[in-house]
DNA sequence: CTCGATGCAAACGGTTTGCATAATC
DNA sequence: GATTATGCAAACCGTTTGCATCGAG
């Protein structure tokens, strides 16, 4: 789906919810729909910031709030801060634990949510799928490097924007 | 495996990697190996506490973060309070998005750990796959009271312990 | 015109840290 | 005996909240 209708079909269903459609909520919802970044909320707030100069960081928190209360997009907590993502199509996300990139990552898996129902009466509403390690990148630098880095917390977080 | 036996495996990880074994983090391991509750570090200090009654919240959080940083034990965060767990064997968290309760749930799944490797060249080092909804038991009492209660944070984070 | 949203700053709360003391190896 | 761990309290920092003002509907 493309960005720009994607927005619009938040726009609406925030609307429908009764909420307001600002300039700013506008702006952010245009971030959120065009980037592959899994952004944090103060990146939003930096990044947006460049559309909308007058923008707090209250209000990226209070509009990351509503959309993901109303399900439009999704929080992943870690420890150094939460990441947002608007792409909610079923996918396992990637975390490398060394430059705390997070890639999408379409792929099967044999327990839908359904099934998770069915055998043992669970209702799935929302899932969490990742895999935490090295990408790409960051697995050949490493090699090239030689050396045998120790990942901070297990690789279960990210690696904090700086 | 036994929980005795395991918790003497995780002494002597630590004993391995350098880390004194002290009457406070056996009492960690004890509780955290015997539980299948993803206790959050305060309700380790609680229940610590009991056996160990001068222990500080500060030791938890020590201890927890040498398991967790020697992979010993996984942190799941959340957007409230992180928890732990000790079973390391490949399962799904089913959280409870209005009892906080979180179950395991061994399952298969496509993706592995090496076929991901092999289709992209992501190094997979851990992970976490969670299914966030409603269990059995908050499900039925959903439906006797026929209440279609909204769920916080999108059903992101189990409910904080009160 | 009304009520929700914004921006600012202060408050919050889980986690981390500094330091003197205690305990492990 | 040397060095790591503990306990206490203060510091940290991402997030939330209170409130006066602004602006969408």
């Amino acid at each position: 789906m493309e960005p720009e209708q994607k927005r619009r079909e938040m726009e609406q269903a925030l609307r429908t919810a009764g909420y307001r459609i600002t300039a700013q909520r506008k702006a952010i919802l245009d971030y959120l729909v065009s980037t592959l970044e899994h952004p944090g909320a103060y990146r939003i707030f930096e990044e947006v910031k460049k559309v909308q100069p007058g923008l707090s960081l209250a209000t990226v928190y209070n509009t990351l709030q509503v959309l993901t209360r109303n399900g439009l997009i999704k929080m992943l907590t870690f420890r150094d801060d939460n990441r947002y993502e608007a792409n909610l199509s079923f996918h396992i996300n990637l975390i490398c634990a060394s430059c705390g990139k997070i890639q999408d990552f379409e792929a099967e898996t044999h327990m839908s949510p359904e099934e998770v129902r069915e055998q043992i009466g669970f209702e799935v509403m929302s899932y969490r799928m990742e895999y935490h390690g090295l990408c790409s990148e960051c697995k050949s630098g490493a090699d090239r490097k030689g050396k045998n880095k120790k990942l901070s917390s297990g690789g279960l977080s990210p690696r904090k924007e700086s």
